[in-house]
DNA sequence: AATGAATGAGTGTTCATTCAT
DNA sequence: AATGAATGAACACTCATTCAT
């Protein structure tokens, strides 16, 4: 948002009313989709939430469609930024991997206990979130993914242990909040230092050339 | 199916004939259950498939929730059964569990399509049914648990190190289908062996001594 | 509706019923519809009609442009089976039209109420329904263009004559219902004579030569 | 406009800009009711149209139904003052009744597009402004029938014949700009003359004596 | 004067479910 | 056993209209 001048533009305050009453929507929507997915929560209930009739949310958002990919998208993107800042340490691939995994789990949970259901949710309805949630995926699976390459190739580790060790991995994240409890025995941050260790782990050298192989 | 004799008694033709319709309804159903998820999948469309009116299914069940109680109930049987064969040999725990993510794996990605979908489907909807895949799920993981813990048990491995590695395997296995395909470059038991393997590691002996424990 | 062996297949008692349940729809619709017009009529109040639930319409059409679109071509249908009726005697041309004419009339005021209102409806909604109504009003125009270009041959009248003298007339027709009142004092059979006299005067020999083409 | 003195007031500044913007609304309105329908034009489309917003219109119309209301009356008042202006000259009826036939189809065609739309559209949702269409249709065939009783009473025309006439005329007038195009082969001015012709003719002397009387 | 916010009434449509046949 | 008929409950969405600012 910026002037003529190349300056920010100050939002003025009507602006700003809009913007918070989209944020708080959004907040509410991410939490019942999480909860009830796509088809289980329904555009009332949602509006409920926030004291609103039903209808009142077509200000805001052009139908249920559009709600739920904008939910969607801005989870995704303050999740992306976390992981960007960590995937730009390009130092030691192996070690960014499991920070790459470290981050992600705790964003699951202790941060952002939506994202999973939203992001991960298998049978979406719509063929437009359809094409949005697999955009999305990818571009989530990237991160980790170049990070992989490289480690893999310093430790001399082929394509397909790579695709197998992703797929064992993206599959432990997108089921997490199913089994952990934040509240168990199993502190935050020992599960995300013990489940990244696991991870990571077919990217060890040592460990590649015994076990992965035989 | 017995008589008063205690003899197994002999189904008369009408009832084999309605169990054969009962089995293909069935079959029908965990197929769009599975691609369309409870919400999606609607009762007509399952009867279409079998060039019956919708309403000629509440002869064989009483509702949808039931229906698709049935298709998880009975695809959870097979699979139990296959697993089950596997954990009873008790002589190596450390090879039991690395079979059973092997037969499991074939199971998903070779035998029964459908099992991941309707089985792991995070979002359940009528709470019947969310019980239902609770117990089902809980006696699902059993067969792993108790393989996993009488092979940390000889490896000396801890509490919550199974308790991860297995929500890692779970995990894993739950997702599946989301990324593999089948025709795709790795093949089946190449699958198999290599993932098995992965899940499979934590329960090693040397392993977990170096890495899972630093 | 034929068999294999070329006689007419006979209905099945169930088709019968559907088929004149459909029908019954159908002349309710197509009053309510002529009476309010598309966006007027709704669905609930149609099947209200007939002491039906409003879904219950469901059964035999598949949305409110598909029943209107029914009732539509219905009514087309049986007004050019009339015209066609008479437009298939060749021997004279000024007869064929004014004779067109006298039939349209007296479908309109005496035996097809709704016609008009459906057929000449100006306001058409979806894009579907505006296509239709273009392709049918084009149909229904032939009937008369034809019968009015022989006769402007032999009576030796130019086109644009012609095309005004079918502007007015198909104007009057459609504009009918708006003014006429078969209970008043000019009989139904009156008015289509000096209707149809005064639409197909044009078309005289005579009559041109003086007072057209001043 | 009025003060007490009994002197026409200066409308105020504001007062004139309060007029202007009425002004400039109820055409956008017109435009828009005339393309779409009672139904089918809506107040947020009207207003946008003038980069207002849907309640502003509010501020000088209290009602979707007085907003159509004033479209109709204004440009039936304007269409009238024109007839007005032709029926003042009683020398020859026949002659005053082609020059209004005449001006109808101008106003039509080439000055007033909007004018058949709003005046002569067949569905009109609410009694308020059915009542309002029937009184101005009124007041606008007055025009007409007047010039025509006179036109017929010297040619010696019935009653009935002049009805059935007009009726035809009416309708005519009503339909035209469904099948006329000004930018077609024939001129606006050569459509007037001839379809004035047309819609005159019954009230020819010698016409009548031939060939409607048969 | 203008509007952003909000809504209540209504609309077409879907679908699991019931029931008489 | 099978289904055509019918429906009630629900749902996303539209829109004229109100009101506080």
């Amino acid at each position: 948002m910026q002037n003529l001048d190349g300056r920010d533009a100050v939002p003025t305050r009507t602006e700003q009313k809009r913007a918070d009453r989209i944020e708080r929507i959004e907040r509410a929507a991410a939490r019942i989709f999480a909860a009830r997915g796509y088809d289980g929560a329904n555009f009332t209930d949602i509006a409920a939430e926030l004291d609103l009739g039903g209808p009142s949310l077509y200000h805001y958002f052009s139908s249920k469609d559009e709600l739920f990919l904008r939910c969607l998208t801005h989870s995704a993107e303050q999740v992306f930024a976390r992981l960007h800042a960590i995937a730009a340490d390009r130092s030691d691939a192996r070690r960014t991997l499991h920070a790459l995994f470290r981050e992600q789990i705790l964003i699951e949970v202790r941060d952002f206990p939506e994202f999973v259901p939203l992001f991960f949710s298998t049978t979406v309805p719509t063929p437009r979130l359809a094409e949005a949630v697999t955009r999305l995926r990818r571009e989530h699976a990237r991160f980790f993914e170049q990070a992989a390459r490289r480690a893999a190739r310093e430790a001399g580790i082929g394509k397909r242990e790579v695709r197998v060790a992703l797929g064992i991995a993206f599959g432990a994240l997108a089921y997490l909040p199913e089994w952990y409890d934040p509240a168990g025995p199993i502190g935050v941050d020992e599960l995300a230092d013990r489940m990244a260790d696991g991870l990571a782990r077919p990217f060890d050298v040592a460990d590649t050339a015994r076990s992965m192989q035989r």
